[in-house]
DNA sequence: GCATTGCTGATATAATGTTGCATTGACGTG
DNA sequence: CACGTCAATGCAACATTATATCAGCAATGC
């Protein structure tokens, strides 16, 4: 059993609103967002912004098309899928943003990674938050496998679904927050 | 470093046409789809041997509406997308075709699992090629990860990008099968 | 000024996935 | 055979997610 190797680099999450200061949390990464837009001479322009705090607004993954209702909502006007795809895409360049590839949904990422390989997200069932952790061994298992195969990584992906332990512990503890579905 | 806990229990793929039988890969398939489906009550009716032919016919993910579209070639009238997501489905439940998340695609598994939560897809972007390989040691590892968030653990994915050692050998070795796009 | 570049707005369209309901077909039971 | 049942299918419409294209605008460098 590998289970020894597995050291927790990294973690940030749950959405119970009880369990950590939102607003702090959310501060942190809007200082972190200026800093990395500017390293990678990027611009962290109002639009961009505003899809940022959208996102992280929850803990959980948002859709591209809930971000746009409420962005929509917020400014009066109607705005077009594009523009939240494209902050969107520069929030993800600058390691803001991740992509949840099962739920074609994007979640905040609360803490930098040195390499976009060694993470994986836990995603409840329950209350639907997406908790990020970072995992050594994860990325020395996946590059072994690759190894044996031939194969050159470049990337990879990894994604969990269970119960979280909020939820474990009060199992009606859903989040009103994130998808609309 | 944990690469020598790495254990390949089964490996399948590779779309180089040279370098298997498809007809015998693909026979031994529609063998185990029959006995599959039997084992669990499940019938493989006609829509769904034809769905399974034409995702095993490639070793590519293959989007529904390109098999739809397929399909809908070799029978004349159109069919609608419901009908293939269905047989989709029923083929997931057999054990007999994986989403690759990150694509929005369907492959064909030539090999059975003992559990869902220990494989993982290498996905060649050269040729577009899906290879799967099942580690023993990435599920400990990613249960291990859970527990220590006291995530309680029901299905995992993971899926990696890169290139195939075909492709690594002759680099314009690309499919002409698999998706249009 | 003026060209370049990156960002945004606007319109349209493509790609992917789902809902609801009617119909068919297989299968067991009387 | 007639009937009930249930899984599977057909069909139409709809919902969701994502991209293409072109034009305008604003900051920057020359």
């Amino acid at each position: 059993m590998a289970a020894e190797a597995v050291d927790i680099l990294a973690t940030v999450g749950g959405n119970d609103p009880a369990a950590h200061d939102h607003g702090v949390c959310v501060e942190t990464l809007l200082n972190r967002a200026r800093r990395s837009f500017d390293e990678k001479g990027m611009k962290l322009t109002s639009l961009r912004l505003r899809v940022l705090e959208e996102i992280a607004a929850s803990h959980d993954a948002m859709g591209a098309y809930d971000v746009l209702e409420r962005l929509s909502q917020k400014s009066g006007g109607r705005m077009a899928p594009i523009s939240v795809y494209r902050a969107i895409d520069a929030l993800q360049q600058a390691g803001l943003v991740h992509r949840l590839e099962s739920r074609n949904a994007y979640f905040a990422c609360h803490a930098p990674h040195t390499s976009r390989q060694r993470h994986m997200a836990l995603v409840c069932e329950t209350c639907t938050g997406v908790t990020e952790v970072a995992v050594s061994s994860l990325h020395a298992t996946i590059e072994a496998a690759c190894r044996t195969q031939g194969f050159e990584l470049r990337s990879a992906v990894a994604e969990a679904f269970g119960v979280c332990a909020t939820c474990q512990a009060s199992p009606t503890h859903a989040s009103t927050e994130g998808r609309s579905s």
